[in-house]
DNA sequence: GTGAAAGCGCTAACAG
DNA sequence: CTGTTAGCGCTTTCAC
């Protein structure tokens, strides 16, 4: 392939017999240059079909206007509701969007945040992946004094911001719903423990059973990964102890469908002889039957305090103090998480 | 916000007596440079905590190693599949992505394609708005030698590659089945008769209706937007009319699904009172009830395919042929499209 | 094998 | 208001 040479800045001068440097004034709207000279370089320019040469005007001024997001997928009703806010939010902000995928693997992580500070991004949003447990990789970021923002999964790094959800609180409030539905014996399947958000939605069951001094069975108590395959094997492993639960809490949206699978594999009927809730959802849970009762987090909300948070770090010039904002989730009643009939049918093997 | 310097290759070259261009050369491996010299700069460079800048690099080598790309919509089960295999693929041959999203609005459609033209992308893959009509600024990115590529919805532009899925054939083999279930009164809920994807599926259902001798009543074919809500409308349309069809093909997966709550709201049972098919699916599908019988287009493959051929007229030094590459389709049996029932209960208003 | 010179296209700082 | 001067950090010749 053989290009064209791109009409450059220069091009422009010389026809107009000015300056680059008017050019370029112009071009940008600097008050310096008069609106007559400014009319006439734009108009020329677009004669001209001139481009502006992003790298060029990058590497120049040192700063590339793109935020660097890291997300450890998309096909993903979670991420791609969070991604597209995030997009959003920064084209309202004039900004672009450098979005590379992890694919919930840490070394492919490590490397697009690499590319990303190759490309000089002004900032940087990260989820990080189910496995990432080293940080070295973002100390690194922040010893180039990029502003970082960890978006719903974090790690604890001293010097990076934080928009997560109110897991914790969340989950809880799950539990209490439950149990005021007359639910005892409640079983979490659960995320990895070495990551926030599973920890803190555990720690949330926890804390409501321990609260209504119920017991918490260990048995009951699942970690894993946040897939419908987990979800799945959850269950089962729950269902062949021969010692169900009436409740099961699941970590997220993909999880309960997991459980749906398997337990309609298996004969058990939700919410009947199981009754579930979970945290997160999808567009389609109305069409689900029964819908989850579920815990929303809000995804637009939390891709917009992102990108709000980079961009309020990026716009500081003194020593910034890094911030955590918590978005608070709803609970929304569905099909499930049902009063308890008086003599639920045991669901047993 | 105050970043300290960058190291650059300078930097490196003075700690080691050599010049720039031997650590340029060095650090990608070309085979000018000796072992020991490479390895030699490799080390320094890692201990200095080099991180290459991508605007210079661009600016001087003239190519950006990224393909853009523009895609109407991310929070969507088919963009975000297609989108994840982009990435994958892209990763797999070492490009990377810069991904912008038009909201179906056909002007930020056109400010992503300039940014991206700005950015010097090496190729273009587009899926347009659902209002595009013009293809000026496509031409634009044609005539500066660009490799363009349009996946699934297209736009007729000589000299750009196209990825498309079998939208004709997957929508005629759809009524096929339905007719061989015993369908005789068919309606179509479809999408822009403007855009291919909507043109196409109507002609294969013309097509079949008219291989078999069907009529094609005007009130049973309705046009319009590919969301749920349009579902929705569409089937209140038909409702209303009191002239209602035995079966729907529906467009996409999404205005199946807004059929499905419309019609559970006034009532009509599918797939007894009324049976539909649809375009496309979610992971979701099968927790559907009754779940969707469908036409599966192969998002991984039309995003590969769409990487692949960018690549590829990328790499053409000479004249580049462009090329129609034409996914094809699977028929995938659910729990609706199911055979008539002898004396089909009649859904009137 | 290595390096010196010459830019890529743009912007920042300052001078007029 | 406009222009001059000097790079940004890297790669590309083309000598040595």
């Amino acid at each position: 392939m053989n290009r064209k040479p791109h009409v450059t800045l220069s091009d422009i001068a010389r026809q107009l017999n000015v300056s680059k440097v008017t050019v370029s004034k112009a071009l940008r709207g600097h008050p310096d240059i008069s609106r007559e000279t400014t009319s006439l370089v734009k108009k020329v320019a677009e004669e001209l079909g001139y481009t502006p040469n992003f790298a060029a005007r990058n590497l120049s001024s040192r700063k590339s206007n793109t935020i660097g997001v890291v997300v450890p997928k998309i096909a993903h009703f979670f991420f791609s509701s969070v991604i597209e806010a995030i997009y959003d939010e920064a084209f309202n902000n004039n900004y672009d969007i450098a979005l590379t995928v992890s694919q919930e693997n840490a070394e492919r992580e490590k490397k697009h945040v690499e590319t990303l500070m190759a490309m000089r991004v002004d900032g940087l949003i990260v989820s990080i992946t189910q496995e990432t447990r080293d940080s070295a990789i973002f100390e690194k970021v922040l010893s180039r004094n990029i502003p970082l923002v960890f978006m719903d999964r974090v790690l604890p790094v001293d010097g990076t911001s934080q928009v997560t959800v109110d897991d914790k609180g969340g989950a809880a409030q799950a539990i209490e719903l439950a149990i005021s539905n007359g639910y005892r014996k409640i079983a979490h399947i659960g995320g990895y423990k070495e990551i926030n958000i599973g920890k803190n939605r555990y720690e949330g069951y926890v804390e409501a059973m321990k609260k209504h001094g119920l017991p918490i069975e260990p048995d009951w108590v699942i970690h894993g990964g946040f897939g419908e395959d987990d979800g799945y094997q959850g269950f089962m492993k729950l269902y062949k102890s021969g010692h169900m639960p009436e409740f099961i809490f699941a970590v997220t949206y993909p999880v309960a469908l997991g459980i749906y699978a398997a337990a309609s594999e298996v004969g058990v009927r939700i919410p009947d002889d199981l009754d579930v809730i979970c945290f997160g959802s999808a567009s389609i849970n109305k069409f689900l039957k029964p819908a989850l009762t579920y815990i929303d987090q809000p995804t637009d909300n939390l891709g917009r305090a992102a990108v709000d948070l980079v961009l309020e770090h990026i716009g500081e010039t003194e020593e910034y103090e890094p911030k955590h904002v918590e978005v608070q989730t709803v609970l929304v009643m569905r099909d499930t998480c049902i009063k308890k009939k008086a003599a639920p049918a045991a669901a047993v093997k």
